[in-house]
DNA sequence: GACTTATACGTTGATATCAATGTAATTGGC
DNA sequence: GCCAATTACATTGATATCAACGTATAAGTC
């Protein structure tokens, strides 16, 4: 019986998927963060979370899913072992009663404050490392523009 | 009580963290073609999996990880319902027995062709969106080799 | 104001992800 | 050949991710 997938193909796809290299990468850059972060308990997930709720108006829980261009029940799922552990407080806006909106408690924001000088210091050391970095924010926010 | 987390420091991050702006582009990417590819039934991870199942040696889990840059127990988790519906086989390597090689079965290579051309066009219309494809893989081929 | 439609979330079930720990097999030094 | 160190996986427990479905609230129509 032939081969139904032929093995040039198969090397096509494993150079060219921007989804895969995507995803790769995304992997290796969580990894690389977790373990920065880790000394103050936060994932490079839960730092990211905690930065979008730092704003004067708490953010609904939709917006908070734009912002990571994540499910809305991703948000909520994401939430609940930061409220756990008493960084996040999520309330019922009165002007909205369909909407939550999920605010920083001070813990949240002490741990927020710790963890920055961490992102900043290893967030430089990625920088040295690649070669334009500002090309590849810009191809990874059109990616992202593309919804 | 001052905010010890200034909203100049959030918007920073906001804009400029790799971590943040890879894993939002890679969650964009993940469900674009997870809705590509469930006619076939496959998610775009399972895809890119049994991708690199296609070799003419069956690969072991260990060089499955690496070519995904991602943990080895993620591998044999991702393995699972893949086998349970009967696309992937696995076995001890004879030369090694403390290796597992998991192969393609014919179904497996079947599904594959069935979803490639599926791929080909979605990716087409994905590069047709984008400024510079070659950039972006550039770009995060380079974060995915930091390791 | 009643009804329809749209919006905002939560819950559920399946899969994905990793670190940490444990087990089995191989390799290297002797 | 024997023992220590290394390598390759599996399992476990926690979190992450999404689609699909259901519930509650708001907005628009009449």
């Amino acid at each position: 019986m032939s081969n139904p997938m032929p093995y040039q193909a198969t090397l096509h796809v494993r150079d060219h998927c921007l989804c895969l290299h995507a995803q790769r990468a995304a992997r290796v850059l969580a990894r690389r963060f977790d373990v920065a972060l880790a000394p103050v308990g936060l994932t490079s997930g839960q730092f990211s979370l905690l930065n979008g709720l730092n704003r004067p108006e708490p953010p609904t829980l939709g917006a908070v899913a734009h912002l990571l261009a994540m499910d809305r029940s991703t948000v909520t799922a994401n939430l609940k072992p930061l409220e756990r552990k008493g960084l996040v407080d999520t309330t019922t806006d009165p002007r909205d009663r369909r909407s939550r909106r999920a605010a920083l408690t001070d813990a949240g924001r002490a741990i927020l404050a710790e963890a920055l000088p961490i992102w900043t210091r290893e967030h430089a050391r990625l920088d040295a490392e690649l070669t334009d970095v500002s090309a590849l924010r810009t191809g990874l926010n059109e990616v992202t523009a593309t919804v």
